[in-house]
DNA sequence: CTTAGGG
DNA sequence: CCCTAAG
């Protein structure tokens, strides 16, 4: 017999979602070496199986490996969840997918809806830039969400309480007691007002949506964006966004931190190409055996480095000759001043060794321009080349990314399991957008020329050309798979070297992500947390974890303490990050033995000048530093 | 090439 | 984000 356990669906657009591909089960197959095997069957419209191609189990296999979830029930089946967008760099979290694992007999697919409809939340959400998203909040269909979202809640889904104890495991962090303490937010106790801010906080703008369970849902959807809730110290319940304080046994990837490496040796293998994310912990096993050889190197230093803060080396810095560019600007003569303002400018115009204002003939686009086109810029009437296919920046407003988003990853996700009840909410959300896209683009190729100015702002034109069109170039996999957007304008420096050209505004998921990362694997080895955490994630190099790290790191100790002040409403333009991130941020920070960025003037002005008595003494006092 | 830190 | 020094 076969029993269906996942599902997951190919297409990414309404047009070819006829076919599904089935994973099967079948149990006949019950040996000791092998006790679980997926066969890969293609439903066609007509509801009879196809057995699979040989590329379709190539991708499946690729899907496993990447992104693919096993769950255990307790009735020990094992379900396999696969997406195909973005979450693929979630190699190390799990999704939720107990809805799909209900699939497994269609005709109860109608009773069970509720816990489907769940599921596409649960899926939807995993689109990590799902806050990206803009969507008009005052529409007309909000009755109609508010309805199904109340359904949704009255009956939460079956079985969530299973994998969420096996699932919870994953992740169980090192965290301490103090989690509980603020750690709990109850979005049932805030006002609308408060939700509304809350709201604004979470995915950087505003809305207008008076309705509470609303914007809880959207909230709660947030904050446990891209990740599914129980693999975050969040948990979502019942609209309360609560920090787990359960820990557990575990014994998968955060044993990195622990003293035997040598436990969980096969089971475990955090950086190997496709490691399988195995879970364990219900005491049923998946065992693929083909990996356990892969691993030499993911241990080192694992017992070498628990992070523990020896209280002498906490505030030792590496230490620092001045750079060049420190050199060149304190020896700037006559400057007058030393705002750093003026050297920058001195540079553009042509000293230094790079200059950030590039001519606008210097311009090399990445890919090759399809033609070109007189343009008169600046009354120059030079040749711009038409770039198409690049999009460059994805300001929050950003029509294109809700398209790109919409129909490849929630709109895959919520078709995924729901067809016979509407897809309201995100469906919904998505023909309006639609229609707006439309609007804006009715011909799909107006195309902007790229505009070269200085520094940003006022290039945001985003090439929303082909991507609606013009898919046929691409795999099924291809389009959204790889992040989407691996195209970033850079324009070449002098040097040589490439220079990013925009702001890529870290969107909540990616924060959640980051800091996942560095509750596994610790803050500083942003390689490893890139590579895991943001495989096909093309910008955001490590550098720039460690930038946005450091950044949260400041936000944490600086913004919290102050958070009765009922979100500092107007305060922050740029990046609210929510509070309960935050919070872990803090506490990450601490756990890993990072010192606070603490302001000490006093200490910084002394320098070792001469006054080398009177600085041993402040020493001796802070017995952590030196 | 990767990490840490300053700008 | 960019750059650069240090491993």
């Amino acid at each position: 017999m076969e029993t269906v356990v996942g599902v997951e669906e190919s297409g990414r657009s309404e047009l070819e979602s006829a076919s599904a591909i089935v994973i099967t089960r079948s149990d006949n197959t019950k040996q000791i070496a092998d006790p679980v095997v997926y066969k890969l069957a293609r439903v066609e419209g007509d509801g009879r199986l196809v057995p699979a191609t040989d590329d379709e189990v190539m991708e499946a296999e690729f899907l496993d490996g990447n992104s693919s979830v096993h769950h255990v029930l307790d009735n020990g089946e094992t379900g396999v969840c696969t997406l195909d967008d973005d979450s693929f760099d979630e190699e190390f979290m799990p999704i939720d997918c107990e809805g799909l694992l209900n699939f497994e007999d269609p005709s109860t697919q109608g009773g069970r809806s509720d816990a489907l409809v769940d599921t596409t939340v649960d899926l939807a959400k995993l689109n990590p830039q799902f806050e990206e998203i803009p969507r008009s909040e005052s529409t007309p269909v909000d009755g109609e969400i508010d309805q199904s979202l109340d359904i949704k809640q009255a009956d939460p889904p079956i079985g969530s309480t299973e994998s969420e104890a096996s699932t919870s495991t994953m992740c169980a962090s090192l965290q301490p007691d103090f989690s509980k303490l603020k750690g709990e937010i109850c979005l049932d106790n805030l006002s609308v007002r408060e939700l509304q801010a809350t709201f604004k906080a979470t995915f950087g703008r505003e809305t207008s949506v008076k309705d509470k369970q609303w914007l809880k849902r959207r909230i709660s959807m947030g904050l446990s964006n891209s990740c599914d809730v129980s693999a975050t110290t969040f948990r979502i319940e019942n609209n309360r966004v609560a920090k787990k304080v359960k820990r557990e046994d575990y014994n998968n990837e955060d044993e990195i931190h622990n003293e035997d490496p040598f436990d969980g040796f096969g089971g475990r293998n955090v950086r190997g190409h496709k490691a399988r994310n195995i879970n364990k912990s219900a005491g049923q096993t998946i065992q693929l055996e083909d990996h356990f050889s892969g691993s030499s190197k993911s241990m080192k230093s694992d017992t070498s480095s628990p992070h523990i803060p020896s209280d002498d080396n906490v505030g030792a810095k590496r230490v620092r000759k001045p750079t060049k560019r420190y050199i060149e600007e304190a020896s700037e003569p006559d400057s007058g001043e030393s705002s750093g303002k003026l050297v920058s400018s001195v540079r553009s115009s042509g000293h230094g060794p790079r200059t950030r204002v590039r001519p606008i003939h210097n311009i090399q686009p990445v890919s090759k321009p399809l033609g070109t086109r007189q343009d008169s810029l600046g009354g120059s009437g030079v040749e711009i080349p038409y770039v198409s296919r690049i999009r460059r920046g994805r300001p929050r407003e950003n029509y294109v990314a809700l398209m790109e988003f919409q129909s490849y990853g929630m709109g895959m996700a919520s078709k995924h399991v729901t067809k016979s009840h509407d897809d309201h909410e995100f469906q919904s959300d998505n023909e309006i957008e639609n229609q707006k896209v439309k609007v804006e683009s009715p011909t799909g190729y107006i195309q902007q020329p790229v505009l070269i100015k200085e520094e940003g702002e006022n290039e945001r034109y985003s090439e929303q050309s082909e991507d609606l069109n013009n898919e046929s170039d691409e795999g099924p996999m291809n389009s959204y798979a790889d992040d989407s957007d691996d195209n970033i304008l850079t324009v070449p420096t002098a040097k040589g070297g490439m220079r990013r050209k925009h702001h890529r505004p870290w969107t909540l998921s990616e924060v959640v992500k980051l800091v996942e990362g560095v509750s596994r694997h610790g803050a500083g080895r942003w390689s490893e947390i890139k590579r895991i955490a943001f495989p096909t994630c093309s910008h955001r190099t490590s550098v720039d974890l460690k930038d946005k790290w450091r950044n949260l790191l400041r936000a944490s100790f600086t913004q919290l303490p102050a958070d009765k002040g009922v979100q500092n409403s107007k305060k922050q333009a740029s990046i609210p990050i929510p509070a309960p991130i935050l919070l872990r941020v803090r506490e990450l920070a601490k756990l890993q033995g990072h010192i606070i960025p603490h302001v000490r003037p006093d200490l910084r002005a002394v320098k070792f000048g001469g006054h080398n008595s009177s600085n041993r003494h402040v020493n001796d006092i802070r017995s952590g530093f030196l």
